[in-house]
DNA sequence: ATATATATTTTGACTAATCAAAATCATAGG
DNA sequence: CCTATGATTTTGATTAGTCAAAATATATAT
């Protein structure tokens, strides 16, 4: 059986791989995002690997195998049911129920989580709008689209940036158009060829047509 | 923050405390109920006194300080709500509810159990019959009544022998008739002075008023 | 290409929790 | 009062997970 630890370090390397669309996680960003040292990331790196849920390449960084990818799915679905169920049925407030689902979601039986999906009604996102793993760790993809094609007033997440341009990348990373970040198309004027998005934290980022076809991006209900 | 095991520990001497109304557990029934060797309940119990959840007795046992009765009663509390919570919302089967609990207890905090709570209505007493403490640790005892006050087809938890004869509780114990065994009165002949038991294994029992009025339980809802 | 900055790994140490087995204590009978 | 039995404690060892700081490898930028 897998620790709590475990789970945890599969489940970051696995959003992380989804996130970036990148095959093999570098130890600093696994030992960041799990909030401790990189030598802890690189001997955990070892035992995962011991124990058959990670390839890892030193130097270079992490895979999942394919039971690690199981497990590490499963704990998605975990996760993000259990975040629906704070929201839907308890009435927790959107801020604070990562933190609550981190904790619960290595406690919860497969046979719980069952009970609680079909008490949810078998939602297939959660209310960050992220898409919930199904029982078999398929996760139903949203087909993303061009940010140019949503209109006014969309709740959108940031998917992935097509083009690759050196200048460009530099651009979105410091307008925070990167995967991940949340905006609302707060103004489109066709005839204007521009759109315009703001963060949540009132930051806007103003695009033209040309570019936004390059920004992939999903729905997702605010 | 008091780890997942010592929350174990504090809320297993609690239960026995209250059950067998002692005030020292002796270490081998701590080492019985957590499922470990003597020698680790003896090291335990010296880490736990150290931090100032329990008062040690070195050969005699172990008791809670304020502090260690607050946390276990807390988790008592987590447990019982929710038990309640996956018989009542989810229909779980009573007899798999104790050990999903168990491990669910330790993950809750207190802001998603109050809302759980209010979610359930308040309940005060779990699926078993036994009371939920309230957020401040109180327990809210049901009175308990000598079984000859119950009427046929009344389901019992029996909650203490108060004749403390010695002939009369060796048969009480060979009999089932111990603290926390469920009953059904299943024959009640005032005329006879006899009242007739039956455990949900189909074992029966047989007392004359006389030695039923020395044996106090509750109502629980089968 | 060479120095500097950054990322990764190693090393040595620590804590919590556990076990097995040896040692010790306590007590109930004879 | 002494001994055998059972309960408890000690001892020595193990595993998971962690950190700090030193060592090493890689990448970047002139």
């Amino acid at each position: 059986m897998a620790t709590p630890t475990v789970e945890n370090y599969l489940k970051e390397i696995l959003v992380i791989t989804l996130e970036e669309e990148i095959s093999k996680v570098p130890m600093g960003q696994v030992a960041k995002v799990l909030g401790v040292t990189p030598g802890t990331a690189t001997s955990m790196a070892k035992s995962l690997e011991r124990d058959g849920w990670i390839k890892y390449f030193p130097r270079v960084g992490v895979s999942l195998t394919r039971n690690g990818r199981k497990l590490a799915m499963s704990m998605l679905r975990r996760h993000r049911l259990l975040e629906t169920f704070l929201v839907e049925t308890l009435g927790l407030d959107w801020s604070e129920i990562h933190a609550e689902a981190e904790e619960l979601e290595h406690a919860i039986s497969e046979k719980v989580l069952e009970k609680l999906d079909d008490f949810l009604g078998r939602p297939r996102f959660d209310p960050h709008g992220d898409p919930i793993p199904s029982r078999g760790g398929v996760i139903q993809q949203m087909a993303s689209k061009p940010l140019s094609d949503f209109s006014k007033d969309a709740n959108v997440r940031i998917e992935s940036i097509v083009d690759q341009n050196k200048e460009f990348l530099r651009f979105a990373r410091k307008s925070n158009l990167v995967p991940g970040q949340l905006f609302k198309i707060i103004g489109k004027e066709d005839c204007a060829d521009a759109i315009t998005l703001k963060t949540s934290k009132g930051k806007m980022v103003n695009l033209g047509f040309r570019s936004a076809e390059k920004v992939l991006a999903l729905p997702y209900e605010s």
